[in-house]
RNA sequence: GGCCCCAUCGACUAGCGGUUAGGUCACCACCCUUUCAAGGUGGCGGGACGGGUUCGAAUCCCGUUGGGGUCACCA
C-alpha cells in the first residue's frame, strides 16, 4: 500500500474576524499535518449568504499568515482540489444531493419555518425533544405523504428544502483520535436540512462533500462540532465513501468555564496583535492551551518550528482550557527578551517617528531615531517592558525631555540641600569629558562621599529630572544614554520647576 | 430537558497501578539592588464525591455530583 499524504483544512466561515479559537484549529491542523509532510488547506464555508462580512477572507488569511500558518492551498493560491470557497461549487452539492435523492437517501420538504416553529412549540408543550415531524417524507420511502403531492407542490413552484432520511434505531459509532470511541443512537438525530431553499447547502453537507472531494484524511475541528457526527458519518455511509480520521479538540473557555466568546474579555486574534501581542507568543501560547509534549518535558517556550516537530494529536488534552492572559503575557515578555535588537528597531523605529510628528522634541531627531541610540534604549529597557511598542511609550524620556515630575517620588526624595547639591552636581556633570556610565558613578560617589551623603541622595533627584518618574533602568547608563546636552538641560530646567515642600 | 463530551493546585498542565503528587503562570516572603524590572531561593496551593477491582489506586470499572457543548433553511 502506497503510503497517503495527510491533507487537513481549516473552514472558517468569512463572518468577520479570526477567534483564538478557530486559530488554535488552525495550529493544531497546521502542525500536525505539516509535522507528516502533508497539506494544509484553507477552505472558506460562505454557504450562509446573509451573514457574510465583506473583506472578512481576506482578513482571515492575513491574519492566520501574520501568525505563521500559511495554507498550501487556498481560494487565493490555488490548489488542485479548487475552488476552495463553497459557494463557487454549487453545483458540486446539487449533483451529490440528486444522488442522495435518487437514492432515496434524501426528501423534498415543503414545511415554512413558521409550521416547523409552530410544531416546535408543540413538541415542547408536550415534553418532547423537537425533532423535524417528516410529515413530508414520501411514501415509498415509509413516510405518508403521497408522491402526488410532492409533485403538485413543485409544479406549484413551492419554497422548498431537502433533508436527509435518518434511518431509525441505528447506532453511530466512530473513534475520535482524542476522545476514543463514541457512540450515538440515530433516534435522536433530526433530518438534517442539507440544500437550503436558497439552493445553497448547509454546513452539515457541504462539509461532508468538500472533505470527501478534497482528501482530507484527518478532520481536526473544535468539541462544538461532536454532536453533528452522526449526521456527518450517515452522509459518508449514504455515499459509500470511507470517512476521514476525526479529531475534536477540547474548548477554549472563558475564565467562568463556558465557552469563550466576545463580552468576556477580547476573542479575536486581531484585538490580540492590536495590543501588540507578537506571532510567536500567541502561537505559543495557544499551543499550550490542551497539548504539551509531555514525558517529563517541563520546555515553555516553543517556535513554530519546534512544535512542528514535536506536536503530536495523541497528547492534546480531552478538558477545556482556561484562555488566561497572565501566562500570554509572561511569554510574550520571554520572546522580547530574545527578541534581536535588529528586529526590534524595525518595528519601533515608525512607532516612534508617528510619535515624534505628533509631539516637539527637544532632543536631536536624528540621534534618537538612529539605530545605534535605539539600540542603547533597547538594551536598557528589554527586560522592563511587556510589548515592543513600550519601548517607545513606556519610557517616553528617552525621546522627550520630562514635562512633569512624579510627586510622590519629588515628595519621597527631595530634602532641603537637594537642590543645592544638584546644583553642584550639574556642573561637574558639564566638565565630564567622556559621558560615559562609569564616569558618571565616579564622580556622583567622590560627590557624595565628602559630604557624608549617601548616592541615593542623588541618584532618586537625578532620575526623577531626567525621567519624569521614579523607576527605570540603571540610572547611569540611562544618563549615559541621553547624552550629556539632554542631561544638563533636565537637570537645570528641572531646579527651577522642582521645590522641596518639606 | 434529551444526547454527547469532560473532571489533578486560582490558571495551564506532568503523571499512563507503588511518586514526599512534579513543572510553569499568578500570588506571598527573602536575597540581589539607587528605583523598576530581570534573576535567584523559598512558600502558599491540588487528584469533586461514593462505591468497587487490586497486596496497592490521581491512575482501571461503575454510579453520583459538577461543568461544558449541542439540539436552526448559522457555521
Amino acid at each position: 500500500m502506497v503510503a497517503q499524504r495527510f491533507r487537513t483544512r481549516f473552514a472558517p466561515s468569512p463572518t468577520g474576524y479570526l477567534h483564538v479559537g478557530g486559530l488554535r484549529t488552525a495550529l493544531y491542523n497546521y502542525l500536525f499535518v505539516k509535522k507528516m509532510k502533508g497539506d494544509f488547506v484553507l477552505r472558506i464555508e460562505d454557504t450562509d449568504r446573509s451573514r457574510r462580512v465583506e473583506g472578512a477572507q481576506q482578513n482571515l488569511l492575513k491574519t492566520l499568515e501574520w501568525a505563521g500558518i500559511v495554507p498550501d492551498e487556498s481560494p487565493e493560491r490555488g490548489g488542485d482540489f479548487g475552488p476552495y470557497i463553497q459557494s463557487e461549487r454549487l453545483d458540486i452539492y446539487k449533483k451529490y444531493c440528486d444522488e442522495l435523492l435518487e437514492g432515496k437517501y434524501a426528501y423534498y420538504c415543503f414545511a415554512t419555518s413558521e409550521e416547523l416553529e409552530e410544531n416546535r412549540q408543540l413538541q415542547l408543550k408536550q415534553g418532547l425533544q423537537p425533532k423535524y415531524n417528516r410529515k413530508w417524507l414520501p411514501e415509498e420511502m415509509g413516510g405518508s405523504m403521497p408522491s402526488s403531492e410532492i409533485r403538485k407542490k413543485m409544479e406549484q413552484g413551492a419554497p422548498y428544502v431537502i433533508r436527509m432520511k435518518v434511518p431509525d434505531y441505528v447506532s453511530v459509532w466512530f473513534e475520535d483520535i482524542i476522545r476514543g470511541p463514541v457512540e450515538f443512537d440515530s433516534s435522536t438525530i433530526d433530518d438534517q436540512v442539507l440544500m437550503k431553499s436558497d439552493g445553497f447547502p448547509t454546513y452539515h453537507f457541504a462539509s461532508v462533500i468538500d472533505d470527501h472531494l478534497m482528501e482530507f484524511t484527518h478532520i481536526i475541528r473544535g468539541e462544538e462540532w461532536l454532536p453533528s457526527m452522526p449526521k456527518h458519518l450517515l452522509l459518508y455511509e449514504f455515499f459509500g465513501w470511507e470517512p476521514p480520521r476525526f479529531a475534536h479538540l477540547p474548548l477554549l473557555l472563558n475564565p467562568d468555564r463556558s465557552k469563550l466568546s466576545k463580552r468576556q474579555g477580547d476573542v479575536a486574534v486581531e484585538d490580540y496583535i492590536q495590543k501588540g501581542y507578537s506571532a510567536e507568543a500567541i502561537i505559543n501560547f495557544v499551543a499550550m492551551l490542551g497539548w504539551n509534549e509531555g514525558e517529563g518535558t517541563e520546555q515553555e517556550v516553543y517556535s513554530l518550528e519546534q512544535l512542528v516537530e514535536r506536536f503530536s494529536l495523541e497528547r492534546v488534552g480531552k478538558a477545556g482550557a482556561i484562555f488566561n492572559v497572565d501566562k500570554l503575557n509572561w511569554l510574550e515578555k520571554q520572546y522580547i527578551k530574545n527578541r534581536s535588537a535588529d528586529r526590534i528597531i524595525q518595528a519601533i523605529k515608525p512607532l516612534l517617528i508617528g510619535e515624534l510628528e505628533k509631539r516637539p522634541t527637544e532632543m536631536p531627531e536624528s540621534v534618537i531615531t538612529s539605530d545605534s541610540y535605539l539600540e542603547q534604549v533597547i538594551d536598557l529597557m528589554r527586560e522592563r517592558v511587556g510589548f515592543e511598542h513600550e519601548f517607545v511609550t513606556f519610557s517616553p524620556y528617552f525621546f522627550f525631555d520630562p514635562e512633569t515630575y512624579e510627586e510622590e517620588g519629588v515628595r519621597k526624595r527631595w530634602t532641603a540641600d537637594t537642590n543645592t547639591l544638584l546644583r553642584e552636581f550639574v556642573t561637574i556633570l558639564a566638565s565630564l569629558e567622556v559621558f560615559s556610565a562609569e564616569a558618571i558613578e565616579l564622580e556622583l560617589k567622590a560627590f557624595v562621599a565628602p559630604r557624608g551623603l549617601k548616592a541615593a541622595a542623588l541618584i532618586h533627584p537625578l532620575r526623577i529630572l531626567c525621567s519624569g518618574v521614579s523607576f527605570g533602568p540603571s540610572l547611569y547608563h540611562m544618563l549615559e544614554v541621553l547624552g550629556k546636552d539632554a542631561v544638563i538641560r533636565r537637570i537645570s530646567r528641572g531646579i527651577e520647576t522642582v521645590v522641596c515642600v518639606a
